[in-house]
RNA sequence: GGGGCCGUAGUCUAGCUUGGACUAGGAUGCAAGCCUGGGGCGCUUGUGAUCUCGGGUUCAAAUCCCGACGGCCCCA
């Protein structure tokens, strides 16, 4: 009692940590007989619509406009960018019939929805008056995923795709969106505690299609990093090829320079995760649904009073615009609702018994550290509040200081090797720039390139830890999902 | 891309190697009741599996063979 809950499964097994926990809070139940979807139960879809949410405001408030575009692109369509198409290819759902007959126009599921938007903006753009354009819609994408799938991490229906895509005048404005697109992710991350590392994908990773890509990246707990969201620099490859042209001052037209950025349900599944321990989730209180779960201590004799006092608890809570829940249920031990409310993750916990009554006080219990609190009653929703802000900070500096103890400069292949083999993690080296020694590097360490920092192309002096060139770039390698 | 493992009540699992006594065992969950109640209490009773699906071998299949679907792991 009092002690923090521990992090052995967790981090020890988090496969299984995983699969329990989303299926027992339950978040996501796996069993529909589809390979790689899901369901999001109805205390998954709370959390999954306050993330949703998050998303929704940070684009909101910088100026983007949310749409819906149809799910179906016929096969022309899809196919008019050769690189985009030459990488989706084989990851593309088709639909093939109407009723018996066949299609003449075979219809994809949408892979991602860049082929789907991009003739309407073709439609939508004829002067420079017209842009910028910055859309977004949140929807269901498609891919035939060959690998093993994972719930919420690989998944063949990305039942929670917020895609945004824009459109710019010149390659300044259309680079200073990325830009934005960074900042925006990195306020979405931040207010939802997910630590993060930003790199500028190698050229052989980036999105097909794009001139660069820009991805952030968190670690799990089992040392394996996580691609959380993505931001891509178009140029202009995508508006030749849909004939998107704006008509400039001077008369003459010119091609648009476009940008798009994606986040997916990745991220609940890295909120679950960097926060959780093995006493379940730990939610921060922007996205859990209880934020303050009031457990009655009823003894024989005293089951009214102790139950009104409860409720009024619960009333000025309510009043204060959190979301509370009175956990009365008769048939059920304290003990067993403590559990069940941590497994959860409810960040706060009021218990009231009749000690409490007597002498007007009442007690909170952090779900993070599972620290006690006694407060007086008249100063409960004051406290509570306080805990909450309390709580959201400190689960926000442990995920972090975690994530900064798993990123670790190495000068020679075999550290390099030792480190992503114990603890996992990114591992951070001297690199010379050229793609075939990074494929080489992947290759000898059994890993990913994830390319350098962003915004800081440009490391220290070196020496190039695959080929021993000069390297004046650092690259950051991990294994990853 | 290559290789391997697995599928038995809602969940986890025993049984499978060596086919027959399996009427498929247990735990947990769920339901009812008693007792409790500041960390999953205990007891009683009840509930729940045509052994993933389809085909084959056999007098006989959860068990052996083939395929599909689903899940997991390893290697490049």
């Amino acid at each position: 009692m009092g002690k923090a809950p521990e992090r052995a499964q967790w981090a020890g097994n988090f496969g299984e940590w995983f699969h329990r926990v989303i299926s027992e809070a339950p978040i996501y139940d796996i069993r529909y007989p589809v390979k790689g979807t899901g369901v999001w139960t109805p205390y998954g879809f709370k959390i999954r619509k306050e993330v949703v949410e998050v998303i929704r405001e940070e684009l909101l408030k910088r100026g983007h406009e949310e749409v819906l575009f149809p799910l179906l692109i016929p096969e022309y369509m899809l196919k008019k960018e050769a690189e985009h198409i030459r990488n989706f290819e084989e990851q593309v759902f088709w639909v093939t019939h109407g009723g018996t007959t066949p299609l003449d126009v075979k219809l994809a599921l949408r892979p991602t929805s860049e082929t789907a938007i991009y003739p309407m903006f073709q439609l939508w753009i004829n002067a420079y008056s017209d842009l910028p354009v910055k859309i977004f819609q949140i929807v269901s994408v498609f891919r035939y995923e060959t690998k093993a799938t994972k719930p919420m991490i690989r998944v063949r229906e990305v039942s929670t795709f917020k895609e945004a895509h824009t459109a710019h005048a010149t390659r300044e404005e259309a680079e200073e969106q990325v830009r934005e697109g960074v900042e925006i992710y990195s306020r979405i991350f931040e207010r939802l505690g997910i630590p993060y590392v930003k790199s500028v994908r190698p050229d052989w990773d980036k999105f097909p299609g794009a001139e660069y890509s820009v991805a952030f990246d968190t670690i799990m707990p089992d040392g394996k990093v996580l691609q959380i969201g993505t931001v891509h620099f178009l140029g202009q490859g995508f508006s030749k090829a849909f004939d998107i042209k704006y008509m400039k001052a001077d008369g003459n037209y010119e091609y648009v320079w476009q940008t798009c950025y994606g986040i997916s349900e990745r991220v609940i599944a890295a909120l679950i995760s960097v926060h959780g321990d093995d006493h379940g989730l730990v939610l921060p209180s922007r996205v859990a649904p209880v934020q303050i779960v009031v457990i009655p201590i009823v003894y024989k004799g005293k089951e009214e009073d102790i139950l009104s006092a409860c409720r009024e608890i619960l009333g000025e809570l309510e009043k204060e615009g959190l979301r509370v829940k009175l956990d009365d249920r008769k048939e059920e031990t304290p003990g067993s609702k403590y559990f069940t409310w941590e497994l959860k993750g409810a960040p706060v916990r009021v218990e009231l018994g009749p000690r409490d009554l007597d002498k007007g006080t009442a007690v909170l219990v952090r779900r993070d550290s599972l620290e006690k609190l006694t407060v007086e009653r008249t100063r409960l929703v004051e406290e509570t509040r306080k805990l909450l802000e309390r709580i959201d900070l400190d689960l926000k500096a442990r995920a972090k200081q975690w994530l900064d103890e798993r990123v670790v400069r190495k000068e020679n292949l075999e550290d390099a090797k030792k480190v992503l083999e114990t603890q996992g993690g990114i591992v951070e080296l001297h690199w010379c720039g050229n793609t075939g020694c990074g494929q080489d590097l992947e290759t000898k360490l059994d890993a990913r390139v994830l390319g350098w920092p962003y915004g800081d192309a440009s490391g220290p002096e070196g020496l190039c830890v695959n080929c021993g060139s000069k390297a004046n770039m650092i690259i950051r390698v991990a294994r990853s999902y």
